[in-house]
DNA sequence: ACTTGATGCTACATATTCAGTAGCACATCG
DNA sequence: CGATGTGCTACTGAATATGTAGCATCAAGT
């Protein structure tokens, strides 16, 4: 079950490991984003987070949040459960405008 | 088959229909981003599409193509193929900058 | 010490999704 | 009439996600 993701190793669709193609692959993965926005707010434990997903499976749950270790974009506290990295912060800073951009796409679309 | 993506309604792990959560459900399947990544330089036709995104089975492509022209963020042209909509140019632009992140990223951690 | 509850996480069977290949129907070009 | 390019579907098998149960560990309570 060795899946490691990070910049200069190959994915899906692109041998080179071009970094925007590891990490396009690694954030096109179900639920990674969402992971991602949600612990943008907070620390959240296991299984809280497991909620705030709306009840992800736990299964894959822990195979985004390796995945998401391992790219050094979450870390596990001691404590508090998961939270983002410093770089976990800094890639959510890239696409915060997105919840902005989804209301206008909702209005725009009713 | 009829599977709806609109803000309004409810996805996977969020019964709101939340635009936000809609939004990230449609982002976070499997070369969405990608694709929509592809098509910011310039328009491609399907093959061309599939080409650029390795290889991509025509399947799914045309699956995500579906969902993404659905949702009004890719349109498809005569003549040139596929392109990004005003909504998807504007939807990029909110990560835009993942590509610099994703080279600092990997600087980082080589 | 023994329960109680919360933690992170694994096992396993099932359902859904994706991948890979072949090929169709249509259009354009020579 | 081929030959080529277009968007796209059918089909099978492989990979991935879901859903439920439950384990091991720890801390607090009684």
């Amino acid at each position: 079950m060795k899946r490691i993701i990070r910049p200069g190793t190959p994915v899906r669709g692109s041998k080179t490991g071009r970094p925007i193609m590891v990490l396009l692959d690694l954030l096109g993965r179900r639920w990674a984003l969402r992971v991602i926005w949600e612990l943008s707010r907070r620390p959240l434990t296991f299984r809280d987070l497991q909620a705030a997903c709306g009840g992800i499976s736990p299964t894959i749950l822990n195979t985004r949040l390796a995945e998401l270790r391992d790219a050094d974009i979450v870390s596990a506290t001691e404590g508090s459960g998961y939270a983002l990295t410093k770089d976990g912060e800094g890639l959510l800073a890239e696409f915060i405008g997105l919840h902005d951009w989804a209301e206008r796409w909702a209005k725009r679309r009713s």
